[in-house]
DNA sequence: AGCGATTATGCAACAAGTTGCACAATCGCG
DNA sequence: CGCGATTGTGCAACTTGTTGCATAATCGCT
């Protein structure tokens, strides 16, 4: 599994605690896996217990205060490891295409607003990705490390680029307006 | 969730033993929602006692013997009540993006040839659903039972199709051939 | 008739992810 | 100083998905 990878990312990227990861994991981390903050929790305890990371030492530590990680040398063996490894692609599990399929043998009867519904959060996201890409991904900066954030960025992009356009082709094979009339 | 409801569309399309929804959700329904046959059985045993589905009735029946399944009317409106409710796109989650952000942590040793195989995998992928197009889908019969289906296989070629030219944008950017030398 | 391959159903244990809640410290404000 | 809102950590119970195995019937072949 790779939660426990994401964040061993995560931690080299910047040493935080568990509240800060999870923002992370809420913001840009997010965008490609996301977790709660139970998970993060649990995992944070599992990675130290196993050595593979360590609480920044603080004065004494209490229930409700914070909590820094920082990742020790077999965490980043770890993650190498798991890297050179490689996952293979994991099938894909959609709702919505199970909905269209269910459409043909119960009725088609509300599917073109659950459509347009999901089309509008799509073009949400994708005017997100796009406000983030302009922000942070001027062409000048070119770092292989900035180049491979950009390419993660560009993956959200296409990905939602891709919805949008089925979903329109779908709304216009049902014969359903694109927008809410 | 949406397993119960996969195997209720799958079964109202077709009442079906467990081995032989297996092979359904192994082939078409599994292009977009994966099961093993132990969490199809297990589904079976719990949809059966919820009275959304029956065994058809057979002289005698043990194990290892054939049980078929058709949907009783509970189930058709539960599969209603299901498609009318929504579901939200679940969050992506996907392990080669976080590759991409381990690497640029620690080191880009590997990727290339990561990227390729998964290129490999999904030409393959959509070479079948093409293959599957042009067999199942022409242009001639236009019911709205087969424009449904078809959306859903051009969802997944639009899909595939995403996947190949992100990853062949990510290799070029990377300065990396798009097949082994 | 005997035997191995295939078809078919299913249990058990585990791993991963989700939901709901509890509880402590700290910060801002009147 | 007191008190509610926010920050921060964490447990417990549950659901979903995965892995490995057990077991029974049937089919084809010699």
């Amino acid at each position: 599994m790779s939660l426990p990878h994401a964040i061993l990312t995560a931690l080299l990227e910047q040493p935080s605690s568990g509240l800060e990861l999870t923002r992370r994991f809420d913001r840009s981390i997010g965008y490609f896996w996301s977790a709660t903050h139970q998970q993060i929790y649990r995992e944070l305890g599992k990675l130290e217990e196993a050595g593979l990371i360590r609480a920044l030492p603080a004065a004494q530590r209490v229930r409700g205060q914070k909590k820094e990680y920082e990742v020790l040398p077999a965490g980043r063996e770890a993650l190498a490891a798991w890297a050179a490894a490689g996952q293979d692609p994991r099938p894909i599990r959609d709702a919505l295409l199970l909905r269209l399929r269910a459409a043909a043998v119960i009725g088609t009867e509300g599917l073109g607003a659950e459509l347009r519904r999901h089309l509008g959060l799509h073009r949400r996201q994708l005017a997100e990705y796009r406000a983030i890409e302009e922000r942070d991904f001027l062409p000048e900066r070119d770092a292989t490390e900035d180049r491979l954030r950009h390419l993660v960025l560009r993956g959200g992009i296409e990905l939602e680029t891709f919805w949008i356009t089925w979903l329109e082709e779908a709304l216009t094979a049902l014969g359903e307006p694109l927008d809410e009339a």
